[in-house]
RNA sequence: GGGCGCGUCGUCUAGCUAGGACAGGGCGCCGGCCUUCGGAGUCGGAUGUCGCAGGUUCGAAUCCUGCCGCGCCCGCCA
């Protein structure tokens, strides 16, 4: 059988596996590949067998015959082909299913060969090698500091690329920064006043941002004087000669630097930042305009209530039918543009459709080595390039704003681009009863910065309790990794559209279904690995490895590339947006985590008999390979010893 | 009013797109396991009207219809 003798690793195991037995089940049935393809699955109990399928139901249909006959007869029809197959064992018929089992020491060779023959790359498949992808997030407003639910969105789109960079696409990661907003006109307000607001020397200038921002809002509220000079100072940031938007550039990017500091900490790094003021005044506004009014559906309003605008007709779209308001309004007419015009315009831009009037610099550099140029009137031009695919990650109350920018898109004639475009919605994180505010300062407490520092704390104290001995740079830096790795995993293992309540009782919680655990699984492998160096070195029979629990983990081991790909095969857009099973990840890494310390607890490796100490040896490199991978694609720290 | 999402042991949650074998986990609770490579572990136990009511099907947590509860969205705002 070819693909089970190539010299080459295969790259995703289970899924060779499995079309091996949907071959040998066409073979037997005269049904198409694909429809057994569909009916091929993973038994409920692996003692029933390593896959199952449920053709004979279908089959039952056709033939009006009872489907564990016809299960019989096949399983009766395909033993004798099964045994020539090397990784598999047996078929038998349960009822009406029909259950592959597969040899576990033969499966094994062939599972750690691949994994331990690719090593780094294992997981990682060339299946979307050629396409393009940004994603955009999280796009915070440069006015205070992150909360733990804009560390959601963050977390999700770089987790996101880590899962399309795995499947082979050229992922590139951009921000998107609001430096006109009014939130911005706001502070700026308050930094041109007398007195000057003092800034606060020990704390972040995110931070101290953030408080200070609560306390504009209460003037902005309360006095009619105020909120009249910061529409003016809003109107002011347009110009780039300006005081105010001298003022600006100055607090923005203070405060971004500060922000960028808390991404830092999760591993979070960007290519590019787009800034709205400097889309604002590229000339890129004016060209989707050009390019919108030579649509039928876009128009000049000459009467009526909004006269002088320029609209979208979404009358003809059945979708809005019902709309109470058919016209959608891009440019006001004072010419300016709304959000949903901007950001038709960027997505645009993002697709190529637009060619790119942006020029670029440096804005810092950050910790992973790597520059992230922001856009600016001086810089240079870039080779951004056009993108075959756009992610948005954008809270789920804005299902509906993303679906008219892509519509638009669609009635402006960018069908293609329209339907890869997709929003990555995520549900809000709230504390118990509260929302997290920025206006009203909710968020004071529950800043990311807050949590990764207490996440860190504790797992200082943890470290510490274990290892009494090491140095405190040793302490230092596992507390962060396992800190860090502990926010990040919380934020994932929630599926997206749920909403996260934070408590601290879980964010906090290492035990059980948490990343310590699963850094720790790795950390034991390890250990192991260390301590063999010094002992075993014959060459290993991996067919010796044939428990129960080997079996299993060996399993978990080959179904990792294949987990990845369908987590990016089930990124699908609906009405909502697009789904993103980020804990669909999550949930496999801690399943693998909890094989290994069951195989860990059952089966001595070092102090096993020399054969069956070198091939345990093999697998605690496959599983650790395996593991790293997986915590990488998560983002979360790899650690050897904690 | 229209639209979207959520509702699963005490609690948090997976599974729902492609219906299938006793609904998986985590925390908490009860009880075992350190003369075995690190106990952030492991083994066992108790705990469930899968929001409610119908329907489709050989078969429904999953699909359809209608309700109920919670959250969110429907501006020349930002």
């Amino acid at each position: 059988m070819a693909v089970m003798s190539r010299k080459v690793p295969v790259t995703n195991p289970w899924d060779s596996v499995k079309g091996l037995v949907i071959q040998l089940l066409a073979e037997a049935t005269s049904l198409e590949s694909g429809t057994i393809q569909e009916s091929v699955e993973i038994p409920p109990d692996p003692t029933l067998g390593d896959l199952a399928a449920t053709i004979a139901f279908q089959l039952a249909k056709q033939l009006k015959k009872n489907p564990a006959n016809i299960a019989g007869d096949i399983a009766g029809r395909m033993a004798e082909r099964i045994k020539s197959e090397p990784v598999l064992s047996r078929i038998e018929s349960k009822g009406p299913y029909l259950n592959v089992f597969l040899d576990r020491g033969q499966f094994a060779k062939y599972t750690i060969q691949a994994a331990n023959g690719l090593g780094r790359q294992y997981g990682r498949t060339d299946a979307y090698t050629g396409k393009r992808a940004l994603i955009e997030f999280p796009a915070v407003n440069p006015s205070k500091p992150w909360h733990i639910g804009h560390a959601r969105n963050a977390v999700i789109g770089d987790t996101l690329g880590n899962i399309l960079d795995a499947a082979g696409y050229d992922v590139v990661k951009l921000d998107y920064i609001n430096d006109l907003g009014l939130q911005i006109a706001q502070l700026c307000w308050r930094m041109m006043q007398q007195p000057v607001p003092q800034e606060q020397p020990n704390m972040k200038y995110d931070q101290y941002l953030g408080r200070l921002y609560v306390e504009v809002q209460k003037s902005f509220e309360n006095d009619e004087q105020a909120e009249k000079q910061i529409r003016e100072v809003a109107r002011q940031l347009e110009d780039l000669n300006s005081d105010a938007a001298n003022t600006s550039a100055v607090m923005v990017t203070k405060c971004l630097l500060a922000q960028c500091q808390t991404a830092y900490r999760l591993g979070i790094y960007h290519q590019y930042q787009v800034w709205e003021s400097m889309i604002a005044h590229s000339g890129l506004l004016d060209m989707a305009r050009e390019i919108m009014l030579k649509c039928d559906n876009v128009v000049k309003l000459e009467e009526g209530e909004k006269a002088g605008c320029i609209v979208v007709r979404l009358d003809t779209i059945e979708e809005f039918k019902d709309m109470q308001e058919p016209y959608k309004v891009l440019f006001r007419s004072d010419g300016t543009r709304t959000y949903t015009g901007a950001d038709v315009a960027l997505q645009m831009w993002k697709f190529g459709i637009i060619q790119d009037p942006l020029r670029y610099q440096v804005f810092d550099h950050q910790p992973n080595g790597k520059d992230v140029l922001r856009t600016s009137l001086k810089g240079r031009k870039s080779r951004i390039g056009k993108f075959d695919v756009v992610f948005n990650v954008i809270g789920s109350e804005q299902a509906q704003p993303q679906r008219l920018i892509y519509t638009i898109l669609d009635l402006l004639g960018y069908k293609k681009e329209s339907e890869n475009s997709h929003h990555i919605a995520y549900a809000f994180v709230d504390v118990e009863g509260t929302d997290l505010s920025g206006r009203k300062g909710t968020w004071i407490g529950y800043s990311c910065d807050e949590v990764l520092d207490k996440a860190t704390e504790l797992a200082r104290e943890e470290v510490a309790k274990r290892n009494p001995d090491e140095s405190d740079d040793f302490k230092d830096k596992v507390a962060t990794q396992v800190g860090t790795g502990a926010v990040r995993y919380m934020l994932l293992k929630a599926s997206p559209d749920r909403k996260i309540t934070f408590r601290w009782s879980e964010a906090l919680d290492f035990d059980g279904d948490a990343a310590p655990y699963l850094q720790y699984s790795h950390a034991r492998a390890q250990r192991i690995l260390e301590k063999a160096g010094e002992i075993v070195s014959a060459p290993a029979d991996l067919t010796l490895l044939s428990t129960e629990v080997e079996f299993a983990l060996v399993k978990a081991i080959a179904m990792f590339p294949q987990e990845v790909l369908d987590v990016v095969r089930g990124l699908k857009k609906s009405t909502w947006g697009t789904s993103f099973d980020c804990n669909r990840l999550t949930s496999y890494c801690y399943g693998l985590a909890n094989l290994f310390s069951r195989f860990y607890d059952s089966c001595p490796v070092l102090k096993a008999e020399p054969a069956v100490a070198a091939a345990r040896l093999e697998l605690v490199k496959a599983f650790k390979m395996t593991m790293a991978n997986c915590l990488e694609v998560l983002g979360i720290p790899v650690v050897e010893r904690m």
